[in-house]
DNA sequence: TTGATTTGTTCATTTAGTGAACTTAGTGTC
DNA sequence: GACACTAAGTTCACTAAATGAACAAATCAA
């Protein structure tokens, strides 16, 4: 168990990558003697290790970095059928890929992890040795401790203790967490926003989901619901969405949305790519599709930058990409429902993500406790 | 100067009333050989006394709380003219009143605080010799340090030292904020929202301001602007607004646009109150534009409450009630646009506030600075 | 080679906490 | 009213984690 200053040093590391001692002394505000005891005990620890050494006047610095191969995590999807799984360093690096059956039954979700560990571990006796920790990312709502699943329609959950049942069965550690919330961690922990302390992710794909870090930590919300973009109200009376209310952003600029819309117009082609494809070559219908869920989803980030003023806005997205009609009317749309004053203030990144996205998100819960620990700031 | 553990301690009791010294052990994970000294430290110093002796079996506990008369504070809001004064103590009791002339010089504001001092603790020796600060709420964005004033158009600056202009000048630690994010802090210390750590507050006025406490922080944004919902956009297209886009909530619900409203529709009454009078005999005119408003407030609050989840939504208004057709609107209107499953399960309330609200906000920013501090969790 | 400069370590010291034993102040029972 | 019982709060010796100052190490510049 590493004391929480270790876990500091850890930190600051991991948002702004190899850091001498004297850096990290500042930074934190310990004194050199403190950092050099902390350092050495993270050192023989394996979990530090020194990297380039910097020169200059003086004595040169050395920078010490994360050890990638300390610790390796697990990382489950219970988000499609069959289940995907990753084997994932210390860094996020994915070392081996699998899938096991999905079910609704948390003990034979636990026995399928159990089987597929060995699989996923077979030519990897390093990881086998250091393994450190599960991670299970679901469509739901996670309590705070990252333990139990307190509802999932998807699931039919309700109040369930799945990090327990599978720990138990599997002997490893076990944390859960939404999707959209896993994913935020991960990119905090290993992608674009490491070094940013408020911000919001939005992963738009058949579903829309959308997590929040402030003040360097994941924000769950009151009832864990925290993010629920999806089904914030953008038209006023609209369409009927499938959680019972109208005009929810969901049922307009979810990929899933937009197919049927495209389905509804007679289109047969009902991906981005494809829509924006035919947008290119003038089609009507399919400009107007993109047009209408892009200016959703627009007013939607405008205003949650107008609630929450983020440092960074990421949208992942599993196909297409965001340099056509969509992309363009997205960043219009938010320019446009922005106060003038904020318009261009908060860089809004885009970013293509394969399948794996949830497996790794699953997988960077379990390193984000790790590393991080389950406190507070 | 407190230490950190002093200030926890200070915190818990602020956030959980009067609590004894086992208790307080036990919420904040000390040993009673700790407990025992930081109380006595404490009531040393005259922030703690001794209060109720509870019986039970076993020795009774005696529990402690906040001395009121150990540190008074001013609080000045710059948003009218003239500017309301107050000076409070610790737990937020206004003990004295005053104000002084406004004026977009901050040197000149100064000089009115500095010349107003005086005046304000003429009869009371006890606050003169326990002054501990100023606290100034301006419209406008504060850094994080809420010694600056980044940018503020209602007093046409730009960067603005004000809280050493002030300090300088008085000799007294001075503390600048943003109005509706100090009305949250005195909420969050004196009011409704002490013991909750997620919620928003939004204030109805003249204009709508809105700020956050997240995990028992003030949360002010990547550039100080979190929580400005009077500017989303709640009709996309709509009337335009003084910002520069349309359809912003404030030119919808906020008190001003009601009362101009119901002027352009040739009504004699402007404010809330009449304008529920006249609903409530059924003239057409005065129904719409409340609806409309109310309409239009419910939808941005819902739209918040999926955003955030926050524990509690607190809606100050300085005039009218909640209990006519505005407050029966709005909560439907908010019901209608959260997820059915949350429907109900974040508590709104309405708090009917006097004009004092902004200048006892800005006295409790000096307040939460002596208490808790400028630190972070 | 020498001096300047900055990194990182060592070590005696300080500080904020702990656990265990003790004191205190009440309740309940006979 | 005496006496056990209970829980609150205090005291004290001890420990863990920090600090500051002195020092060793590694390089550049002259």
């Amino acid at each position: 168990m590493l004391t929480s200053s270790q876990r500091q040093l850890l930190r600051v590391i991991s948002e702004c990558g190899p850091l001498s001692r004297t850096e990290m002394a500042q930074l934190l505000g310990f004194s050199k003697a403190a950092m050099s005891g902390l350092a050495r005990d993270l050192i023989d620890l394996g979990v530090l290790h020194e990297t380039e050494t910097v020169y200059g006047p003086g004595r040169p610095s050395v920078r010490l970095d994360l050890s990638p191969e300390c610790a390796f995590f697990i990382g489950v999807s219970l988000l499609e059928e069959p289940a995907p799984m990753v084997l994932s360093d210390l860094t996020g690096k994915i070392i081996a890929r699998r899938s096991m059956p999905l079910s609704r039954d948390p003990a034979v979700i636990a026995d399928a992890v159990a089987q597929a560990l060995p699989e996923l571990l077979a030519n990897h006796p390093d990881a086998a040795d250091r393994l450190s920790g599960i991670g299970i990312a679901l469509s739901g709502f996670v309590d705070e401790t990252q333990a139990r699943c307190v509802q999932s329609t998807l699931l039919n959950w309700q109040d369930v203790p799945l990090a327990r049942i599978v720990s138990d069965r599997c002997g490893v550690e076990t944390f859960i967490e939404n999707d959209a919330k896993a994913v935020a961690v991960s990119e905090k922990l290993f992608g674009t926003a490491r070094d940013i302390s408020n911000f919001s992710v939005v992963t738009l794909g058949d579903g829309i989901g959308c997590a929040h870090f402030i003040d360097g930590k994941l924000y769950r919300g009151n009832h864990g619901g925290a993010g629920e973009i999806a089904h914030c109200t953008i038209e006023p009376g609209g369409s009927p969405c499938r959680c019972g209310k109208r005009g929810c952003l969901d049922t307009i600029a979810s990929m899933k949305a937009v197919g049927e819309m495209a389905r509804a117009e007679g289109l047969t082609c009902t991906s981005l790519s494809e829509l924006e494809a035919q947008a290119s070559v003038g089609n009507a219908a399919a400009i107007r599709i993109l047009h209408r869920a892009a200016s959703a989803l627009g007013l939607a980030i405008a205003n949650l930058i107008q609630m929450n003023d983020p440092g960074l806005i990421l949208i992942t997205h599993v196909e297409g990409s965001f340099d056509g009609l969509f992309g363009t009317v997205l960043k219009q749309a938010v320019e446009t429902n922005v106060l003038p004053r904020y318009a261009g203030q908060t860089p809004i990144r885009f970013k293509r993500v394969d399948s794996d996205i949830w497996a790794r998100g699953a997988a960077s819960i379990a390193a984000h406790q790790f590393l991080i620990g389950p406190h507070s700031s």
